[in-house]
DNA sequence: TCTGGGGTCCTAGGACCC
DNA sequence: TCTGGGGTCCTAGGACCC
């Protein structure tokens, strides 16, 4: 029998956990802003349908949310982090074929079952996540990932669907590519959307309908995979197993723009040992190590973008190793006179923890070094980030965010979780 | 005043080798 | 007018995703 797969996707995922701890926000329109209360980036169907748009700068509508009363929040990413751990865990138990795709989305490899039973047991899931977790979630159903993805799509729009849609059969899987724009394919971007339009290619059945050699020519392999998934051929890998990252990225726009070297060295001291301490949860040492500054590109003032790699003699993952190497390469790097606006480093080339070649000028006592990191990551764990810190790392943090309207990590800071009043009517 | 962060995969073209 | 051919490896850049 042939796989049926079912995306799960959490409805405007931010928005809903903002909404989970804070009854108040039931029915409002509710809106999450991108690291430094940038743009928009989660949206509750409210908001959505108020007309605030995906992706726009906050300070550019900001009397459409004033007048709409749309209630705005900083990004929180320990919240977002750990309620989606909750929602994987509830789908884990419906079945062990699951591949989490994203922070809100999961495939499921569901068993053989008859149509009508595919949908019937897709509520059960879509109820349990919203009882057990306070998430509402939306599921589609069908042979491919890229089918899968399209009736979620459709489910997620239509009310009546009751968040759930399959599409299995070629009818309605017809119907279903006729009334997707081409833009909302997965796989197809903003300049594959315009390159496909100029050719008269508006929608997704018009799409799996287009020659192979021509896609093949113009969306290279990854689009012609794009065609066939819509075809109901099977070309994307269902692949339960979590990837170790091949590259590891720590960068930050600043809250307000830097213009001391001792500012930056903070900053770039901090992401180091953040993406040391992210290398170090996967196993993993790394060869390569990039780091990167740059100017505001929007604003009138002079533009700056540079960036250094470094080989390292040997691999690792120790944290001082990695800041010290980054603090080199931004000395490098730094120029006087110009306003930073980011900088950001970036390890490479790893290699398992267990297989690293030693060097024989290493004057390094890596095992004692080694055992250092384990206990500062036991104390990370159990007591929170930066309760043990490099002093490189400083404390003035000039270059912090702006987050401004943050909400509390109710679920992951004991001094932030939800109190309830009794006393009250 | 204010425009995210962190990833993946694929390809073309250059360097180099025999 | 011709200027070998075929292979591998690496890198930068472009496309995409959430």
């Amino acid at each position: 029998m042939e796989k049926v797969f079912a995306l799960v996707d959490c409805n405007s995922f931010y928005a809903s956990c903002e909404k989970v701890f804070n009854p108040t926000l039931e029915d409002k329109a509710v809106v999450v802003l991108s690291n430094n209360d940038g743009c928009i980036i989660a949206r509750s169907k409210e908001a959505k349908d108020a007309g605030v748009k995906m992706g726009e700068p906050a300070f550019k509508i900001k009397d459409i949310l004033e007048k709409k009363n749309v209630q705005v929040f900083s990004a929180n990413f320990a919240l977002y982090g750990d309620m989606s751990q909750r929602v994987m865990n509830v789908l884990s138990k419906f079945t062990p074929d699951l591949e989490i795709y994203s922070i809100d989305e999961a495939f499921l490899d569901i068993p053989g079952m008859k149509e009508n039973e595919l949908v019937l047991y897709a509520q059960k899931i879509r109820n349990t996540v919203l009882q057990w977790t306070g998430i509402p979630v939306t599921i589609g159903i069908a042979r491919t990932k890229t089918l899968a993805k399209i009736a979620n799509h459709i489910a997620k729009k239509s009310e009546k669907l009751k968040g759930v849609l399959s599409i299995i059969d070629e009818q309605s899987i017809e119907k279903a590519l006729q009334i997707t724009p081409v833009e909302d394919v997965w796989g197809v971007g903003q300049k594959y959307c315009a390159f496909l339009r100029s050719h008269g290619i508006t929608n997704a059945l018009e799409l799996s309908k287009a020659n192979d050699s021509w896609i093949k020519k113009h969306l290279r392999i990854v689009g012609l995979r794009t065609v066939e998934e819509l075809r109901g051929k099977p070309c994307i890998a269902f692949d339960i197993t979590v990837a170790d990252k091949q590259a590891i990225c720590t960068s930050r726009s600043f809250g307000q723009p830097l213009t001391d070297y001792a500012d930056l060295e903070e900053a770039v001291s901090t992401f180091a040992s953040r993406c040391a301490e992210k290398l170090r949860h996967q196993k993993s040492c790394a060869s390569v190590m990039t780091v990167f500054v740059m100017t505001n590109l929007f604003a009138k003032d002079p533009k700056y973008v540079n960036g250094k790699t470094v080989q390292l003699a040997v691999a690792t993952n120790n944290s001082s190793e990695i800041i010290s190497h980054a603090v080199t390469l931004l000395k490098l790097l730094f120029k006087k006179g110009y306003k930073y606006k980011k900088v950001g480093v970036i390890l490479a080339e790893f290699i398992p923890e267990s297989e690293v070649q030693q060097s024989i000028w290493d004057n390094m006592n890596r095992e004692k070094q080694s055992e250092l990191m384990g206990v500062i990551d036991k104390i990370t764990s159990t007591m929170g980030r930066d309760v043990v810190k490099f002093a490189i790392q400083g404390t003035k943090k000039r270059w912090k965010l702006r987050q401004e309207k943050l909400s509390p990590c109710y679920t992951t800071k004991w001094e932030d979780i939800l109190t309830i009043d009794i006393d009250k009517e």
